[in-house]
DNA sequence: GCCGGATGTCTGATTTTCAGACAGGATATA
DNA sequence: TATATCCTGTCTGAAAATCAGACATCCGGC
């Protein structure tokens, strides 16, 4: 089924982050903007936080499964930040209004969230071992949770773009030759 | 509630008639498009024309609602006018592939379903025999019968608001009197 | 005449949504 | 400090919505 309440829920709370910071947004206001019980909140998400993982994580999945090659990381990367950049108001008002531990777990869930689904699609059934996989995840999330922070510390004013762009070129696309390293044949 | 999944069935179902004409749309098209059970269809509509009258009947009611008073119908009216324009390929889609009967039947229900909102809304709790409200209703409704029946034949081209304006200068509007006339003190 | 696909109807299981109540915490107010 | 208020998160059990699957029927194409 298709989940048109959950989405709902979704809609609303982008809505509400649209006009003011998360910390004047309560269960109630989500749920009477929408029309639903406020169980049924409950019954979909843990609490706000969690909703706001939900929300980010699967927009970056559908995202990351449009461009399941390596190749293709620097468009993928690109339409992530087009994407951060249309909810531009919706990701300060999370950003502004969230205290450090809150935003450092809740940014951490999601680069972890999206950083496994980029794995998967790239492994796309290739094994490599526990050890090696976390190795890579914990570099993959280190360097995005670092690049993301710093942009949201700007206001996201920062041209994140420019910066990648010299990042590549002073160290080349490495995680194909990392996956490769680790492969079980 | 809110009824999310019931306004996904109509949204299927005027994107596929933007698409296509009704005679080209069956309840399978609708429900995969959404995508939900084939059951659920059928737990919301009769059927595909029933899906119609609703779609169109509370458009018109929530127009309606807007304009309570009986000054306000030219505009109301003409809020409808365009709101039917809006919809233009979705209704010459379904006129031209609905047979005579079908269509008039629908067009039937869906003018007596606006005028009955209409009627009620405006009395706003006035009573009025029985009697007086079918002969008001039947009056009204042959009417617009008439005007859309004209208007649709016309592929929606003639420029309604002119010819409305006219007849309202040859027949001043005459719906406060015939309420008042009618109305049990 | 037969087949495939669409329709409308039914059954019963499962999932989703609901109202209502409760304890705990935070906040404001007096 | 005490009291009131509002939000939270959790729990019940009832009700509503959604589902899968089957069935008889009808219709258009082959």
């Amino acid at each position: 089924m298709a989940n048109f309440t959950k989405k709902a829920i979704r809609d609303s709370f982008i809505k509400l982050l649209n006009e003011r910071p998360l910390s004047q947004i309560t269960v109630k206001d989500i749920v009477s903007d929408c029309g639903v019980n406020r169980n049924t909140f409950y019954y979909y998400f843990e609490d706000i936080p969690k909703l706001m993982e939900d929300i980010f994580s699967e927009d970056l999945e559908e995202i990351i499964k449009k461009y399941p090659k390596i190749e293709n990381a620097e468009a993928c990367i690109d339409e992530m930040i087009d994407s951060a950049l249309e909810q531009k108001r919706v990701i300060l008002h999370m950003y502004n209004s969230t205290n450090r531990e809150m935003y450092e777990h809740y940014l951490w869930n999601v680069c972890d969230h999206a950083i496994s689904t980029y794995l998967d699609t790239l492994l796309d059934g290739r094994k490599i071992s526990e050890n090696d996989m976390h190795a890579i995840k914990t570099y993959l999330e280190s360097f995005s949770f670092g690049m993301i922070s710093n942009w949201l510390r700007s206001g996201m004013n920062e041209d994140i773009r420019s910066t990648l762009k010299r990042i590549r070129e002073i160290k080349k696309e490495i995680m194909e030759d990392m996956i490769s390293n680790c492969e079980i044949k």
